[in-house]
DNA sequence: AGAACAGGATACCGATCGGTGTCATCTCGG
DNA sequence: CCGAGATGACACCGATCGGTATCCTGTTCT
């Protein structure tokens, strides 16, 4: 892809490039498969602009993670600002990511995704993970206490585990059916809870 | 790990030494990380031997994770078989995985974190990932059917959601209590069902 | 016009990868 | 006691890895 007239010579416009490449890549053929070759010809960049920008792979691979995590929490958060107060914001998380799955190419949460390939190591994907794990908890709590919940914390964790359950077998399996599948277990937890 | 003399010279004791040292590397390490010679060292065997036994490196995954699901499912199996019937045997399956997140070094599952490295491909990692799934869906459909839940088909596979995804945290955020936590979501849906 | 800089192309480096070949050693059947 | 098969130790192969250096083009600013 080479640059177009326009966006050359504008140092954030290549960095978000890279970024963007090297998530497409890394997301479709794993992170320890991709080098960084790949990642240069997709993103239309040489490795010397890459290392520039990222200092390593460890590097690019953070930063990748970093902006994806970022992107997923704004949709997150939009989403729910969205949808109509109460329980109907906790769902509008689940249709959220009813529509991911669907999407041609979806292979999972990249950061639970980074830190399974780097099991065993306590580097930034499997920090960045937890951090987005995180992030589900605060949200589904937050959204529970304003719903009323009389446990808000423990059924946050357990609308995480349905939702992670649910993209991990998605993303195996190719089935975007289990976006449907969760919204049906959050409504029982929730009538429970 | 040098070669007791008693069990020299015996190719299916070598065989299996392969298998285990392999399984215990890739699961710490993960997969792509982990190169033949790791394997060979961890094993107390040469390469040659690895490869007269495995054929490739592929060949080698395959084999460590069918033993692995075969032996995954024969424990589920005499879990259930010697827990009371009814719901005390859907619960005996995630009272055996909540003692597997205790262990020590759990990194998840082997066949989903395998498939999670490989995604994009289609070959026998996420091929084998799913019958692991599916063995999981019909061992919960029998058991629900056992019980006389109406809808055994769908509630199988929101224990399938709940196992996963409580698999999956336990092993990112190095946490044992998820196996508590899906028990209690087991436990709702089942009144629920 | 010319300095400064971003960036693409390319060659290159040492290390490691999956995989093969060679050879000595060990055990065991005959 | 000897030959066959299994194995470990080790050297080696081409390919690819992450990362660096070189050279040149094209843009932007002064």
């Amino acid at each position: 892809m080479p640059v177009k007239a326009g966006e050359r010579l504008d140092p954030e416009a290549t960095r978000a490039r890279i970024l963007k490449a090297a998530s497409e890549v890394f997301t479709q053929r794993g992170i320890h498969a991709t080098g960084i070759n790949e990642v240069a010809e997709a993103a239309g960049a040489s490795k010397l602009t890459i290392y520039k920008n990222f200092g390593s792979k460890d590097g690019l691979v953070e930063a990748v993670l970093t902006d994806r995590t970022q992107r997923v929490r704004a949709w997150h958060e939009q989403a729910v600002e969205q949808a109509a107060a109460g329980r109907e914001r906790i769902l509008a998380v689940f249709d959220l990511v009813a529509s991911w799955y669907a999407e041609a190419g979806f292979r999972g949460c990249a950061m639970i995704n980074a830190a399974t390939e780097d099991r065993g190591q306590d580097g930034a994907p499997r920090r960045l993970a937890q951090d987005h794990l995180s992030f589900y908890r605060n949200l589904f709590q937050r959204l529970l206490t304003e719903t009323g919940v009389c446990d808000p914390e423990t059924t946050a964790r357990q609308l995480v585990i349905v939702l992670e359950g649910a993209t991990i077998i998605s993303a195996v399996d190719r089935d975007p059916g289990l976006g449907a599948e969760a919204r049906v277990i959050v409504e029982t937890l929730l009538d429970a809870a």
